[in-house]
DNA sequence: CGTAGGTTTGACTGATCTCAAGTTTGGTGG
DNA sequence: CCACCAAACTTGAGATCAGTCAAACCTACG
């Protein structure tokens, strides 16, 4: 289990290395970072909007989602997260949570103070590099989804959000894009692709009547990746992965 | 003319120093930095997805906008910038644009060499907190538009983004939040909110009829700012504002 | 004046939502 | 091991918000 690992942090090595060269001074510095370990359950909240937050988040196992709220209730997510990933980077330069971040499954997390990232940030100016690459990287994901959701229909907005996640998952390491389990519900998608359940499920319907993807409950094969980027209008420049 | 002037940067610096403060050497360093001084027409393109900028630039007079183009050529507006945004500041970390930067009304922009904003960067820690602050606010306006568009009907999506053009603006010391000239057209509008040009310039006259706004050509005054504020489902907390 | 870009209006269409009822699934306790 | 339950998924029918198409109107500017 990573709880009983003395390196939670070999993963954020491995990224930020990816991101910017790191020397073995600076990847030290990553490793003798303090961090606290946490297993927490599915729909846990990791950061409320409008919080304070002193430490930033490492998710070391599981998927997280962060997601802003209207006055009315309407909930939009507005991004995904998988191992490896920080979940509230902003948080280093950021007084206030302007949105919240929450667990999608079982996951452990990694919690780490602010300032003592922020001294290791201006310490090694790989690092610093490194994690604003990571932060800019963020942006161009969320660019992406105001064109996702503001001028896609929803069998595309819904294939690229698949897309996207069968992506980031193969650069992250974490397995093939040909074949995976997603680990959000149907609701979740609709949350982030600003459609409703009821036609999220259709979308996916047709998406495998087209004979693109296959799907056995939560398990999808992307059946023909070339129409799949086609039909999802896919192009993975925007994720900015380093020859993965 | 700012074309004529010394300093086009005092703008910036200001901008800068509220974000983090800058001390005289930063404060000279930057107005040390080389630029080259362009005026531009409506409608140019600074920026083409796909290219390879080795140049920042800093807008200095006018309006620009950063879009985004699906496959079938729909466009999506991503952000609208002010005199004193730096449009693309994320080239500095990035190698290619993943979207495009147009000016929206006839603009003067700096141009400054990416390497030797790094220099800067990396000699003054207070200039790189005060960008990557900046790079992380711009982050935040992007996750709200995602669920502007995703979550919100049409007049509270255009009533929102007439909100947030009011309050950047105020807040960059452009002119009070109560009247103003909005610099874009109808079709930019329904550009930004993922909508039709058609449905926006309803939603508009749907807004005027309620009397929260009153209009005259495209100067725009906010009759009423609390109930704006209600229709819009507006809180500015997510541009994160020193407080102006 | 003539023209082009921007705005306005009306009538009709259609993609997506809503509501509501089933069905399947995975987990839990008897 | 089975029965039950809640959550997730599926399906259908009807409603609606926003889109489309088309035409007219303004107005700044050459």
């Amino acid at each position: 289990m990573l709880a009983n690992d003395d390196t939670p942090f070999d993963s954020l090595i491995r990224k930020l290395g990816r991101l910017e060269p790191l020397n073995d001074d600076a990847a030290s510095a990553v490793r003798a970072l303090p961090f606290r370990l946490e297993q927490v359950a599915a729909d846990h909240h990791l950061v409320r909007e409008g919080e304070r937050p002193t430490e930033c988040c490492l998710l070391l196992r599981g998927f997280a989602c962060r997601y802003k709220v209207t006055y009315e209730g309407a909930r939009q997510i507005v991004s995904f997260h998988m191992a490896g990933d920080i979940l509230d980077l902003q948080h280093l330069m950021l007084e206030r949570a302007d949105h919240s971040v929450m667990t999608i499954t079982e996951a452990s997390v990694a919690w780490m103070p602010a300032k003592d990232i922020r001294a290791v940030v201006s310490a090694h100016p790989a690092i610093n590099t490194a994690l604003w690459r990571d932060s800019l990287i963020d942006a161009s994901i969320f660019r992406e989804w105001v064109l996702n959701v503001g001028r896609r229909d929803a069998k595309t907005r819904v294939a690229h959000m698949l897309c996207e996640f069968a992506a980031r998952r193969e650069s992250a390491g974490l397995g093939s894009p040909e074949a995976f389990e997603l680990p959000m519900t149907q609701e979740e998608i609709a949350d982030a692709t600003g459609l409703t359940p009821v036609h999220v499920n259709r979308m996916l319907h047709a998406l495998e009547e087209e004979g693109v993807i296959v799907r056995n409950k939560r398990h999808f094969q992307i059946a023909d990746w070339p129409r799949m980027r086609s039909v999802a209008d896919f192009d993975p420049a925007y994720l900015h992965a380093a020859a993965a």
